[in-house]
DNA sequence: AAACCTATATATAAAAC
DNA sequence: TGTTTTATATATAGGTT
């Protein structure tokens, strides 16, 4: 699909794997969301680059969030259940603030960069770096659920301002029906509609 | 990309907006699968049909696993999935010491602790810790690599020595022969096993 | 890197089966 | 429905800037 044929392995040269990686993945982005409105179906594609970073294309955004925030949620329901890490849990549940959490961690990486790494310091680094990320996972939901619990209280108070609104109005509407007589009293009831 | 040229809406003919899809669907697949190996980078491609039917290619096996638990999509059965081996990160092979693999863990951890640790900063330092857990496991690949050739070439040298002394023990059990005649020779020699 | 340029490989729409 | 064919549209490798 160009001048040269490939064949179907590694490139090697990085810089022309870096060319073909971005123009590939455009294109596949392209053709996910070609196929999503010729077909009208939902698509969802997650590419993670060797550096980790993802690049997504969704037709549903609810469903991408879904999807990727499943792992943390699974980790944070492990946690919970899991009796062994009961201890690291309620290490890290308290941490307040961004900074708590940077110095355990800094802390922890101080550590294991003293030891040796040979065969066993290394199943050690792996296990606290699996720790870590579990932590930093968990961490992200808290952060994630204050911002909607934040959310929802707002919402909630909005809601009670509104009403509070509604009720003045129609205490104004009563006391113009006091001026006006019985007439139309009706058709200013049904105006009012409390959500 | 036809004989005709599309237009980018949805297909109002039932049946060729099937096989469309069906062709699209396809070559997502294939170009995603190409993606993943010429690029050596995970890909997730999930195709929702409108009746609910999930298409499926993915390079990780947990992204499968985390489909599994969508019980509203989970009719799938017939899922063409490509399994591809995991691959060893190339930029980190060469790193051939101990110490080097811990000075470049503390340099990422030195970057990753500035920064600040709201959401977006979480995201990234998971990214960090991920490669980092990584790296850590290639290392101990290579390193376990490392022993068990150490083990073959002792197992190789060890066998060398062993044929020779057998040589030598035939060599002894000949001369013996020649002092005592041809009688018994046939014994002595299927003695000697040489493995 | 990124953007542009072609020659070529590949994908696929429509037809035919 | 699926497969094969074929003409054409599109994607992209390997340049160049």
């Amino acid at each position: 699909m160009g001048r040269g044929k490939v064949e179907l392995k590694r490139i090697e040269d990085k810089s022309s794997r870096q060319v073909s990686f971005s123009k590939r993945r455009n294109g596949l982005m392209k053709k996910s969301y070609e196929l999503s409105v010729l077909c009208e179906v939902d698509v969802a594609l997650f590419i993670f680059s060797g550096k980790g970073r993802l690049y997504e294309f969704s037709t549903d955004e609810s469903m991408t969030r879904i999807l990727s925030s499943y792992q943390s949620y699974k980790q944070t329901e492990e946690l919970t259940r899991v009796n062994i890490h009961e201890k690291l849990a309620s290490e890290y549940t308290d941490l307040s603030t961004a900074d708590e959490l940077t110095e355990m961690i800094q802390r922890h990486l101080d550590e294991i960069s003293l030891k040796k790494l040979e065969i066993s310091g290394l199943n050690q680094l792996e296990r606290e770096l699996h720790n870590l990320l579990r932590v930093v996972r968990v961490r992200k939901t808290q952060l994630m659920m204050g911002v909607v619990k934040n959310l929802q209280k707002q919402e909630m108070e909005l809601k009670k301002e509104k009403k509070m609104m509604m009720n003045e109005i129609m205490a104004a509407k009563l006391k113009e029906m006091d001026h006006d007589g019985d007439a139309g009293a009706h058709d200013a009831m049904t105006d009012v509609e409390i959500t």
